[in-house]
DNA sequence: CTATTATCCTCGGGACGCGAGCTTATTGAG
DNA sequence: CTCAATAAGCTCGCGTCCCGAGGATAATAG
């Protein structure tokens, strides 16, 4: 018999799923998994494992297929996403396009639309900015459909946008030239928003290079410099969820002032804007394009520039390796790319910038290893740990048993 | 009757111990609530209540005492400490001397001894260092006085140290004017090691200026920069525990080497040996006495370096503010008399730091309110949740069990 | 075909917390 | 002084979770 659909408010409510959040998060760590592992791994008894996978089946969460024997003994089932399960819609909203997804509980992605809009300031769309609204409302009729679609299957709406995102508001999105904006009334669905590169970071962590990492650094290089600090594969995201802004800290010269209204901000010395200065070429519209290009000049001046830049990135690491004491850091972006182009003066800036205690065993830099998809698969992440949480499993189970 | 002392494996061990534990933590984040303030909190149905409150107070973790009336009604009980119950025993270890207290299950510390040593590199004791192993023998002296006193009732040891701390180890003890060492071996007790900056920032942020922050930053002037980033009362150490060296993030001149080994370190704008440099004075001994004096001086140069030193300070943490979103930013040590020394210029210095869109609503950046007693707060508050987690009260009650 | 191995299922039982109904202690209005 | 109102605490039956022992089951190795 399934619990009965009383909700009981309190702590004995909440403990009620505290499994079977657990066993839902160790499928989605590493999926494919089987359900004797799962049990192994929680320290759950045979007959708590056989009780909580039926119950996870009879409310569509997971199903148990056949696993490929592996030797003796009798053979065990792999838990998966329920083909009627709960679902994640992702949105990757860029400076000129966005990405929608859709993610099963064991964090696989499934493509659910594209498109393009006018672009930022800089953006290859045409250098011409429409404002939020046309593109909120593409977004707005993207969420119908997949309603539409999936009706109650459709638990949240995770989005990871290329803007400094706080309190469920773009509070810079500067830099997709937009003004401030409130995304709370796309959907009435749970609506997560989390920076691109905060989320990317969060990939990173969960299932990248940084996998396993009690604290990960990552850093993401575009136009300027985001990246998140994870702690177990969580993100510290700060009072609003405005934290990240890599950036924006005064690790430069101070004679430079910033777009975002400070001076002397880190990024000022890496992005392609600083190459041209180096270069004493005209400030380029777009400096991710820029950068990709001057990568792959073969002149000395180039290199010479190349050279400035991942040394200031190196030596900006190794401050952030000093206050965060990470066990590892991973390039996003063009962060990769820029230390390439420079790998010696990358590492010797690193080193000489870390606390002498560090340098016998400095944290590796390591390149992310999502690429384009990183922010997806963090958004992802986000979403389904929502969508898992014990109060979250008690409101999916209530729904499934009023048929 | 009270629980079996059968320990369960697994999950159904640890949930049994959840509420105690919620209780508990409930008690010292308000000392002196009532018994039905908690079950009100926690949402406890009073016949849980009545469970709970007869199981601590077996287990000789609570006890109720009659709480003064306050209007109509039946009357309460104030949950206090058990006179029996278990303790945490603190050390804070600075450069010239050190001192103990005991800490009960509500936060209170009760003084257990205090002493002074050779000193670090420019301490007031005679600048002169006896290494570490002179001051660790008389640590491991005081515990077991404090063991063969409390008996087992002392549960855990929480050190605050004025060094950089890295997996239980003093990875970097150059203020104490030590090498590194390793402080395993002073106890088999339970051995909880902070650096005394970090720990500072979780008392702010658990019953200081911080409190009910959702992200705070407590920064330490003293001869360097310490400091910590706290979510919830949490602090974020990093992988080992060695986060927090806010002092050497690279903010500064790159002309400039610091004693850490890198160069361009942040404190180098902000200790007393920026100002000596800014005055053209001889580099002080003792940059704490240094800059107490200078604060004190009433000449143009030394308002000006102050000033300059203020300056440093506004424009860095406007930095960390862009970084880690917090509510609430603390100061403590010199600090807040920094600030206080050129509160204008500070101030526009943090605001100018600031990207523009939190202008509007800058993070306040307040005086720290532990004062002198940061350090060891913060180390009761990490000892205490440690000897309350849902394994140790298992452990605990098993002890109790036994007689 | 059989022993071995690994896993799954069943079932009784303990621990927790809930909620209903009742009891107890205090205040304040009549 | 009495008694309703108020606020808590206590008791007890119940549902849920997980455990663990014992037995069943499904594969492989020989």
């Amino acid at each position: 018999m399934l619990n009965s659909a009383v909700a009981k408010g309190g702590r004995a409510g909440d403990a009620r799923w505290r499994t079977a959040s657990a066993v839902l998060a160790e499928v989605r760590r590493a999926p494919g998994v089987t359900r004797a592992e799962v049990a192994h791994r929680l320290r759950l008894s045979t007959g708590s494992s056989t009780e909580i996978t039926a119950r996870l089946r009879e409310l569509r969460l997971l199903v148990e297929v056949p696993a490929v024997p592996r030797g003796r003994g009798r053979p065990t089932g792999v838990l998966r996403p329920h083909p009627s399960g709960p679902l994640v819609l992702l949105i990757e909203l860029r400076h000129d396009d966005w990405r929608a997804d859709l993610a099963t509980l064991d964090g696989e992605l499934r493509a659910f639309g594209a498109g393009r809009h006018g672009g930022g300031v800089d953006g290859q769309g045409g250098g011409r900015s429409d404002g939020p609204e046309p593109v909120l409302a593409v977004l707005g009729q993207l969420i119908a459909r997949a309603r539409e679609r999936l009706g109650g299957r459709l638990r949240a709406v995770s989005l990871a946008v290329a803007a400094t995102v706080g309190d469920g508001r773009l509070v810079d999105a500067s830099s997709l030239g937009w003004p401030p904006v409130d995304l709370g009334t796309l959907t009435d669905l749970p609506l997560l928003i989390g920076n691109d590169a905060t989320l990317a970071g969060v990939a990173e962590a969960r299932s990248g290079a940084a996998r396993g990492s009690r604290a990960g650094l990552h850093l993401l290089v575009e136009a300027g410099i985001g990246g998140s600090l994870t702690v177990d594969g969580r993100p510290v995201s700060g009072a609003t969820g405005a934290a990240g802004e890599y950036g924006h800290l005064p690790f430069g010269d101070r004679a430079l002032r910033c777009h975002c209204g400070a001076a002397g901000c880190w990024e000022l010395e890496v992005n392609g804007i600083a190459l041209a200065r180096h270069l004493g070429e005209p400030r380029p519209t777009s400096p991710r394009r820029y950068t990709v290009e001057v990568l792959r000049r073969d002149s000395a001046a180039a290199r010479a520039a190349v050279t400035a830049t991942a040394t200031a990135l190196g030596a900006g690491i190794a401050g952030l390796v000093n206050l965060h004491d990470p066990d590892v850091v991973t390039l996003g972006g063009l962060a990769g790319p820029l230390r390439a182009g420079a790998p010696a003066e990358f590492t010797s800036a690193y080193l000489a910038g870390l606390m002498a205690f560090r340098r016998a065993e400095p944290p590796p830099v390591l390149d992310a290893s999502h690429g384009e998809h990183g922010a997806r698969h963090g958004a992802a992440a986000v979403g389904l740990d929502h969508i898992t949480t014990e109060a979250a499993l008690a409101g999916w189970a209530e729904e499934q048993a009023a048929h």
